[in-house]
DNA sequence: GTTCGGATAAACACGC
DNA sequence: TGCGTGTTTATCCGAA
């Protein structure tokens, strides 16, 4: 095949190795908004939430880390409203938003989207939600591909390309980690993987801010249409 | 116009 | 041998 570049092309790999991942990395320093409701969404969806998060962790595994309370709602390492199930429905590509109103009225997304739209979610959000969304907070390969179609419905029937962008995605950035299990040190079948606790704060600003985004324009939408 | 992030495709290696 | 997994490279596109 021919190569059409004369050098490494600007985003190159070699030229500019995990940039995503470093752009991550400086988010958290990026001003948080200021009311973010994200616990208004609906609940619910494909499995009870009752079903999935009523039960008791596995060990160490509260699944927001610390009991509920109002602070640990704003906090951002919280993902209770994650857990959710209706937060994850797929949804609309995102507006343009310059600038975050300071109030929201949220409306339940589903009265807007088609369930096969396509999730405004990258991939590595869709797979930061898929690992977070598990009780021992690691997943295979196969069970984040599992996770996105059981939320996603686009992806039931999208083409198989957006498993080999999974799979891209998961080498490639630096916020996640192939976790070998016991014997097998090779690549292989298998493994297992994990957020980097140091860049899941990243992972979940990234997360809030498109809800963030969404739900102000379905809001907007709302007031607007309705 | 440039840079960057993200998506997508493809090739390849490896292990089961 | 085929398939799934993991890595790497290349390219395209949209946004900033």
């Amino acid at each position: 095949m021919e190569k059409h570049t004369q050098a490494l092309p600007p985003h190159s790999p070699l030229h500019s190795p995990r940039s995503d991942s470093e752009a991550l990395s400086r988010s958290p320093s990026l001003p948080q908004p200021a009311a973010v409701q994200l616990t208004s969404f609906p609940s619910s969806r494909t499995t009870p939430a009752s079903d999935l998060y009523s039960a008791p962790r596995a060990s160490g595994g509260s699944h927001c880390l610390s009991p509920s309370t109002v602070s640990d709602q704003d906090d951002l390492t919280c993902l209770s409203w994650l857990h959710q199930r209706g937060n994850l429905l797929p949804l609309q590509p995102l507006p343009k938003i310059t600038t975050l109103p300071q109030t929201l009225d949220p409306i339940p997304v589903q009265q807007l989207l088609s369930s096969t739209d396509k999730p405004p979610y990258s991939f590595s959000s869709l797979i930061f939600m898929a690992i977070e969304d598990s009780p021992e907070k690691r997943l295979p390969v196969k069970g984040i591909y599992q996770w996105i179609v059981d939320n996603f419905p686009y992806y039931r029937e999208a083409p198989g390309g957006w498993r080999n962008s999974v799979r891209h995605n998961l080498s490639l950035s630096k916020s996640f980690q192939r976790i070998h299990r016991d014997k097998s040190q090779s690549v292989g079948k298998g493994s297992l993987w994990r957020v980097c606790p140091e860049y899941r704060p990243a992972l979940l600003e990234v997360l809030r801010k498109t809800h963030y985004c969404h739900h102000t324009n379905s809001s907007l939408l709302n007031k607007r249409v309705l």
